[in-house]
DNA sequence: ATGTCTCTCTACCATTTGGTAGAGAAGCGC
DNA sequence: GCGCTTCTCTACCAAATGGTAGAGAGACAT
């Protein structure tokens, strides 16, 4: 179970307790009150520091954001380092979301609730990124190395989402069978689903 | 937009109602109230007919799983008579969710608030289909049509989370990019995603 | 010591919300 | 007509919830 170690600063505390809560939850199921004695303090001192409970929404989607487009450069450029680079891309990425399974619930979770809001967020922070790995693909296609037939933008969309459901929800939706895969098991599917449909021609198969 | 029909029944219409305000804004941020002044009554009629908010979220669950449990078994029919059966399966599916997003977003919203509960329902209503489809697999996969070193359960459950992101959250998930694809594009590159996974030789590539 | 700034608390308030009570209307068998 | 059932309403209530007021404690510079 990954969990972060506590953090002393109040701030701090406030906003990984929300996280949690609200990843859990949902925004409209989780009362202030019970955030802020999560934090180990009480209601009006939540509000103080954050204003109000939409503030602090705000404040939790941006520290996610901000995580994720700070760590997200060092990751992809350690993935153009391995002998595997799709490997390397594709395992930093989950990684970041399965670190904290939290992260993965809440973005699904605002994707829902305010599916605007977070696509103008979304563009802000990480549209760079995407681009760049799209551009990859197209340049891979030029080259004969990707399929011809694959549509990037639709390619990046759909494994990127199939990731994000599988680290938040890996461990339940998966119950439907009688047995059902671990995270595991799905998060390696889905590389080699992701994998297959890339590359032109790949000798049988590895992981 | 594929809207539903009014019913004329007061049931129905508050069943409809709330549906698509729980798929929309969520069981926590939906007060009974607009769900009943939605279906042209009072609060005190719905709960005279359901009992409780909570009742009315089972019922709301119910009747959509029962009506794709009712659904699915024409569905997959229908699929084994084409002269594409991966794609009629597929269409059929995608179908059902697309038919109405709602569908598909209250499913996710569930899975997120309630994980257990959905899984118990899943299973109830939906196991022996799924099995159909595992084994199916597995028969391909000793007959050589299917890649051998696919996962079963986690190939399906992929692609089943798949579709029903793409359905709930299609048009909006994506507009993270600049040029970003409709869920037309969206749907034909999961299917072409699945199927280039799932069989074991296929000449190019179709659609 | 004194004033100021930061932070936290207790006590309080207004609104929203789920649910209930009880009355009234409509249909129906008799 | 009369009683019974079904359905809907208005009026009301209790609890939960977000937010505010204002006081007090501590740090710190002067």
């Amino acid at each position: 179970m990954p969990e972060s170690p506590v953090p002393t600063d109040v701030r701090s505390r406030i906003l990984q307790e929300a996280l949690h809560l609200f990843a859990a939850r949902g925004y409209d199921g989780v009362p202030i009150e019970e955030i802020a004695r999560a934090a180990g303090v009480t209601r009006p001192t939540l509000v103080y520091h954050f204003g109000s409970k939409a503030e602090l929404r705000e404040k939790v989607l941006e520290a996610l954001l901000g995580r994720w487009r700070d760590e997200l450069p060092a990751l992809l450029q350690a993935a153009t380092t391995g002998s595997d680079r799709f490997r390397s891309t594709f395992d930093a990425l989950a990684g970041f979301f399965c670190a904290d399974p939290a992260r993965a619930r809440l973005l699904l979770r605002e994707m829902l609730d305010r599916p605007d809001e977070m696509a103008a967020l979304f563009r802000l922070h990480l549209q760079p990124w995407t681009e760049l790995v799209i551009d990859y693909v197209r340049r891979g296609q030029e080259e004969g190395r990707i399929r011809a037939a694959l549509d990037p933008e639709a390619y990046a969309v759909q494994i990127l989402n199939a990731m994000i459901v599988t680290a938040g929800n890996g461990h339940r939706t998966s119950e439907i069978l009688r047995d059902p895969p671990d995270e595991a098991r799905q998060l390696a599917e889905l590389r080699r689903i992701a994998r297959t449909r890339l590359f032109n021609d790949r000798p049988p198969e590895g992981g």
